[in-house]
RNA sequence: GCCGGAGUGGUGGAAUGGCAGACGCAGCGGACUUAAAAUCCGCGGCCUGGUAAUCAGGCGUACGGGUUCGAGUCCCGUCUCCGGCACCA
């Protein structure tokens, strides 16, 4: 019999290449090395999804591909195990976070070995396992010994609902990424990771690597680099002239001159300090807003974009260093304390927020740029532009004929800086933007009253979470105030068993329950002391998994220097673009301070990247009642696949439909029958929507998997999910099964008794077969192409 | 608003500047069958004329221009969609 019995012949292979260890990496092995690495999963408990094994299956082509050719490929698999899922499981069901990562791991491995992918799992590593941890926690101390680890009391975002703060990056507006719940402000003693001391490398480090335009843009945007000027304004209070000063940062230096007012963020230095010493009038009115502004969620900040809000704070004035303008001084929330220097000089006329603001509170609005060939014919004086020159600058007082204040009349800021040219700005006038900025700073510099400066947007990193599931810090702190880290030696430091790992709600991790693990006693001299009870963010295991790949067993060091030598970078990584800024940000920086330590040869640590994109499934399972959110996908262009409602709206369950003529009909519980409409769905847990690999696979096989997930579109791109595509694959391979086996005949060979010519239609198959092999699978033809010099 | 990417049949999608629509799905016609399923063969951008079928002509890669012997592909402009960022001074 021809059947093609897939179940049989992938479990034979499956079961020999895992006995014969077909894919074990040997890396005294001849043959250019090729390092092709796949995001590790985070082994949640809904097992693999079909999302999954598109990019697995990408590289796993790849891979044989560049055995074929040679090369000594290294392709490993591990576990992200790490993070909130299993701990919130925890904590519902009683079951420790360690038995039900172990269950995901478990099943998450026999998913992926059912796929048949070509996986050395000698390598396989686990981010919760003591001895892989071990290296985590040793490479954060190599990163306060460098300083580079510090603990701070800062502003933080705090989630009542997860209880523990989250990253910046791990918020979207105003909400937690993870379960999307409320998210306030709220100052508490944080570890942070000084990434920004690396903001620069990271940004220059972009330019060289293989990784798609669109990723490394949003890297750029994120590190957010800017240039412009360090500007002091002076203060007075009570009409006399304060020792303070305002320091404000401005990358339109040039727009100086059209100052009309300044702004403090609520949470400013001199604003406390001048609550303090009593001297502002209205000190209630401020402390009010302040406490207003401090309250308040960032989605709430965000919602208020449209009306500006402050307070003047009465009782001190601002002077323009190049005019000797008198400025009042706002807090407003539209400033933020954490950029910058928390302080802006507001120039209306030429910033939108500025402007915004001038209209609410009626403050004036000066012009100080003009379109180019009106700067002319729109001098408020009318006389001729004197010829500028930073001599006739530096006596400003002397050319004050120059410097006239011409309310801005339209309707919205100017702020076009490629045309604009500089007008009633004394030593500037007559300037573009661009050669009136180093005008000004040199101006400023020979004054002493301001300099060049450059800004990014990224900040340091907040490294730690009050969870119990991560690896703890390796650090004590003594009785005597100092702090010490865990001698290399004694790592890992296990986390401690506990029976109540639920978080406390006041923002104490759960580790601090662990009395006995916690309290300390320095062997030596008696002295008292704490451990650490934060643990690390999820990100920390997954910042340097692609190192110990390299040498996993190793229990001298994280990996041999020889070896990484032997296969760093990465050469191709793929993965979700949903870790553009997150996952590859945080690795980039980890792996530039091992290099910096000399531990790590290259100041990279993947060279070329593809990201897999999202695949859409058909609506074919469970049962939402809200349909607005899918006709919302409608509009968005997202269709793809299709799900089926009523006229009310109701979705109606793939298995309740009854085809007629081609027409899908249904009928809501206890309704009558209808035709339905067709919609599409994103396939997502909550939508109860998801594809099971183990179904297709059992249906299908593993090889129909595959090559139906090479075969739906560009790896890159969003796609449906079709089951009927899969059964088109499916009756591909059948009839490729039954060629080779001489349709419905015993396999016969060329030469031997029995052999026929094949007929023309088989022929005909076998080629469209060879030309399918070679022709398709989009991703990794494309990845394959990037790779081909 | 800013940045990045993309618009090709009913549908998912192919095409180093050189026959647009490979291959799959859905559809239609046929074979096999008592029948159905499965399987196999064939057809298939749109319009017009003709037709059992073959065929002939025209229009076609979001829209408007341009470069070229030749444009889905390159250039300029417009629109739409997707993704990201967004009070960052």
């Amino acid at each position: 019999m021809s059947e093609y019995n897939f179940s049989a012949i992938e479990k034979k292979w499956q079961r020999h290449w895992l006995e014969n260890k077909t894919f074990k990496t040997d890396s005294s092995a001849e043959g250019e090395k090729f390092y092709c690495l796949d995001m590790f999963p985070y082994p949640s408990g809904a097992g693999l999804h079909v999302g999954h094994p598109e990019g697995y299956t990408a590289t796993d082509i790849l891979c044989r591909y560049k055995r074929m050719k040679g090369f000594n490929v290294l392709h490993p698999m591990g576990w992200d195990a790490f993070g909130l899922p299993a701990e919130q499981y925890a904590v519902e069901t009683g079951t420790h976070p360690a038995i039900t990562t172990k269950k995901n791991v478990d099943r998450f491995r026999e998913q992926i070995r059912a796929l048949g992918f070509s996986y050395d799992w000698d390598r396989e590593v686990n981010t919760t396992d003591p001895k892989y941890y071990r290296w985590t926690q040793w490479i954060f101390e190599q990163l306060y010994k460098k300083g580079l680890a510090y603990v701070a009391e800062v502003p933080v975002n705090w989630c009542p609902a997860l209880g523990t703060v989250l990253a910046n990056e791990e918020v979207i507006d105003g909400r937690s990424e993870r379960g999307n719940h409320p998210v306030i402000r709220r100052p508490m003693r944080q570890w942070m990771l000084k990434i920004t001391e690396y903001a620069e490398r990271l940004l220059k480090d972009l330019d060289a690597l293989d990784w798609p335009e669109g990723i490394k843009e949003m890297q750029r945007n994120w590190i957010g680099k800017s240039t412009g000027a360090l500007v002091d304004f002076g203060v007075l209070t009570g009409g006399a002239c304060a020792d303070e000063k305002i320091t404000v940062y401005t990358t339109r230096c040039d727009t100086l001159f059209g100052a009309t007012y300044m702004v403090l963020s609520p949470e400013h230095a001199l604003v406390a300090k001048w609550l303090e010493d009593g001297t502002l009038k209205n000190a209630d009115e401020v402390k009010a807003y302040q406490k207003k502004a401090a309250s308040k969620s960032d989605l709430e900040r965000t919602e208020l974009n449209k009306e500006k809000t402050g307070v003047r704070l009465d009782g001190v004035v601002g002077v323009n260093p190049v005019n000797g303008d008198k400025l009042p001084i706002f807090i407003s929330d539209y400033v933020l304390a954490s950029y910058g220097t928390g302080a802006i000089m507001a120039v209306p006329a030429h910033d939108e927020r500025d402007f915004d603001f001038a209209k609410v509170f009626n403050l004036p609005i000066y012009q100080v740029v003009a379109p180019a060939g009106k700067a002319n014919s729109e001098k408020s004086d009318g006389s001729a532009n004197a010829a500028p020159s930073v001599d006739a600058g530096a006596k400003a007082s002397d050319n004050s004929e120059l410097i006239s204040r011409v309310p801005y009349t339209g309707s919205e800021a100017f702020t076009d800086i490629a045309t604009g040219v500089m007008v009633n700005s004394g030593f500037l006038n007559g300037l573009s933007v661009e050669a009136a900025r180093p005008t000004m700073i040199k101006w400023l510099e020979e004054k002493g009253v301001g300099k060049a400066k450059t800004q990014y947007k990224l900040r340091d990193w907040l490294f730690s979470r009050q969870r119990y599931w991560g690896e703890p810090f390796p650090v004590i702190h003594w009785e005597d105030g100092t702090q010490s880290l865990v001698d290399e030696n004694d790592l890992p430091l296990t986390l401690p068993e506990l029976a109540d790992y639920k978080p406390t709600g006041t923002g104490e991790p759960p580790l601090a329950k662990a009395t006995d693990w916690v309290n300390v006693v320095d062997p030596k001299t008696g002295k008292k002391g704490v451990r650490e009870t934060n643990t690390m963010p999820q990100w920390a295991g997954s910042c340097w998994y692609y190192l110990r790949y390299i040498d996993p067993a190793n229990d001298k060091c994280f990996a041999d220097p020889g070896l990484l030598k032997k296969w760093l970078p990465v050469d191709l990584y793929v993965g979700g673009a949903e870790h553009a800024v997150l996952h590859l940000l945080y690795a980039r920086f980890w792996h530039k301070v091992l290099f910096d330590l000399g531990y790590v040869p290259t100041p990279e640590p993947f060279q070329r990247l593809v990201n897999q994109g999202m695949i859409l499934v058909l609506f074919d399972l469970g049962y939402v009642p809200t349909p607005e959110p899918f006709q919302r996908l409608v509009n968005q262009g997202m269709i793809l696949g299709m799900a089926y409602k009523t006229k009310r709206g109701v979705l109606v369950p793939m298995d309740k439909i009854e085809w007629r003529e081609g027409k899908p009909w249904g009928a809501e519980e206890g309704g009558e029958m209808e035709e339905l409409t067709e919609f599409p769905a994103k396939m997502s847990k909550s939508l109860k929507n998801v594809v099971n690999p183990d179904d297709v696979i059992r249906d299908y096989g593993a090889d129909s998997l595959r090559l139906y997930e090479m075969f739906m579109g560009p790896l890159q791109a969003v796609k449906p999910w079709s089951t009927k595509g899969v059964e088109g694959v499916f009756r591909f391979l059948k009839r490729a099964n039954r060629d080779d086996q001489g349709r419905g005949e015993e396999p016969c060979r060329y030469g031997q008794e029995g052999w026929r010519r094949p007929r023309d239609d088989e022929l005909q198959h076998r080629h469209l077969r060879d030309d399918g092999v070679c022709e398709r699978g989009g991703g990794v033809r494309e990845a394959e192409l990037a790779n081909q010099d």
